[in-house]
DNA sequence: CTGAAAGCGCTTACAG
DNA sequence: CTGAAAGCGCTTACAG
């Protein structure tokens, strides 16, 4: 049924290492044999059998990519960056969704398909320390996103307190006084919704006139428009009466700005608004999104980059001591702090 | 460096037979036998060679999903829901990039990475008849979206005339006359455009006072919300004052709507707009989107089950003709048509 | 420049 | 219930 190398080696009168030599592109065959064999190999539309070549060499030159889910555009956007930088560097990436489920996030970081994949980049949300320290010697793995593990691996995260500092400052220079935040999360103090949080603190504790109560806070299940609209809908009815929101993501101030239109508000002059991810739909809401713009094709790269460096750099680059790499960030200053021009 | 069957078996003091029994979960295993072998795995951390595995089986339980890109949302959803519910029938999904080029798609649709996917699901743009037809005896493919091939495939599309014809029709039963065609593309016939294209024509020539004329379509490069914003443009500079416009995707309505209330323009009052995918942006934007909503839970199933039938459903199944499958649609009315309740 | 042969790590008839 | 051995289709030292 299938063809293989050995087929087309007896059929075009040569042995299989000259075949393998007209597939692989080596230098050293006579252009005569070279013709023969390619003649050959169209014919019978021989196929090089990659999990074959994989087996041999060890390697497969697939990497897998484990984010929580494609739903979110931030996601989707950074995959999207992900697979055409690997590509270019003949990459194959294999796309897994965690669900943001602890038990996915531990069967991906411990090995989940091993020697399939050479290299793991993974986007954790509720994974533990320990999960971590218990991986074996594994194929190299690379993190995500803000977060404080104590396990060697490298690590690709913006500074995400600085950021939110930076979208609640700007709120704060524009002369508001009331900056909610919408995106808390209950639980664990590891969770980046707790770093963007404490920007959110600094920078309203850096403002003397600023109001700084908790009832200025609101938490979400989740992190969709969804949950945006619903938790602004919850801060407006519990009588807080914000001059400004800052997201804890794009999807939130999508679903806030939708809520805020429905009770009457208007945006940016009765409450501004900022999100973070600069997803592509903030920028063509109707009343575009001021948001902080992680360098997601920096990120992508610079995840490629340090899971690739252990791959192929050679025995040095793969025992070097882990980074920590901090890909830069904007504030992008748009219509629901601005309004329109 | 990596444990094999045989390290574990060597120190188990068993064959390599019996620990793969072990690891497959085979039955007939003696319990103490079992537990002595398990606990040597893990003293190892042993854990399996897939590729190994793969090429021994002649199957990988990977099957790739090839489409345009996931910046597009609804691909994004789209994708989400094949890798989820492939996950459920315990398949991989590699997921690629085509950027909805020709050589991209004849690459994926001619077999590359053949014999590491068991089989295809494809979503083409530019991808011709010819280029299916050259197409050798290789792992099964199953088209996505609709086209008129006459190669023999699986494909599952819904019916693009007709749920374009609704749309059209709702904007019609709302009293509009002069509906817009935002989206029509220049070039070849087959294109899914050319069939909303028609599905507008139908609707228009069904509906006596309605205005037909081409002013009324507008042409876009690209299916982006930026495309969208200015294809409005341009037929708003143009003079054309259209009542309603009735736009390729969601996207592309979204940038209109953008546009339309920066002319200072009211949706729908002075201009209803409905999009088409049904992406998860279109349901908060301020004024939400009414728009066709292709099922694609029920595209993504069709796909996987199409493609694994061929691959599991035994020889008669993998001989059987190729199916056309058509998944159903349905309006959503929001905002945009209908205005705030 | 080309060939013969080993071996990557599994699974699976075939025996017993 | 367990073992010895073949073979999936490649690549790659090793010869020549």
């Amino acid at each position: 049924m299938n063809i293989s190398l050995k087929d087309v080696a007896a059929r075009a009168g040569v042995s299989v290492k000259t075949v393998s030599n007209v597939v692989n592109g080596y230098r050293h065959v006579t252009p005569a044999t070279r013709q023969r064999v390619q003649q050959v190999i169209d014919e019978l539309g021989y196929r090089p059998n990659l999990t074959a070549r994989h087996l041999r060499k060890g390697r497969t030159g697939i990497i897998a990519l484990a984010l929580p889910e494609l739903g979110n555009p931030y996601f989707a956007e950074l995959a999207d960056a992900v697979i055409s930088y690997a590509a270019g560097l003949d990459y194959i990436v294999l796309l897994d969704h965690t669900n943001g489920r602890r038990d996915q996030e531990v069967l991906f970081a411990q090995g989940f398909r091993a020697r399939l994949i050479d290299g793991l980049i993974l986007s954790p949300i509720e994974l533990e320390n320990e999960d971590l320290l218990a991986r074996g010697n594994d194929a190299p793995l690379v993190l995500l996103g803000e977060r404080e593990y104590e396990a060697p691996h490298d690590h690709i995260a913006i500074d995400n307190v600085a950021a939110a500092r930076t979208a609640t400052r700007h709120l704060l220079d524009l002369g508001r006084r009331r900056v909610a935040f919408l995106g808390a999360r209950h639980g664990r103090v590891r969770r980046v919704a707790h770093l963007r949080l404490r920007g959110w603190r600094a920078a309203i504790a850096e403002s003397p006139g600023a109001a700084a109560g908790d009832e200025l806070v609101a938490a979400t299940d989740g992190y969709t428009r969804g949950d945006g609209a619903q938790a602004m809908a919850r801060l407006l009815d519990s009588g807080v009466a914000p001059d400004a929101v800052f997201c804890y993501n794009d999807l939130i101030a999508i679903g806030a700005m939708r809520t805020l239109i429905e009770r009457g508000l208007r945006v940016p002059e009765d409450v501004a608004v900022v999100g973070f991810d600069d997803i592509d739909d903030g920028r063509y809401c109707s009343t575009s999104l001021t948001t902080i713009a992680p360098h997601k094709q920096a990120i992508a790269q610079a995840a490629v980059d340090a899971l690739l460096a252990r791959l192929d750099g050679g025995d040095e680059a793969a025992q070097a001591d882990p980074r920590y790499i901090r890909p830069g960030f904007a504030l992008i200053r748009r219509e629901s702090t601005l309004g329109r021009p």
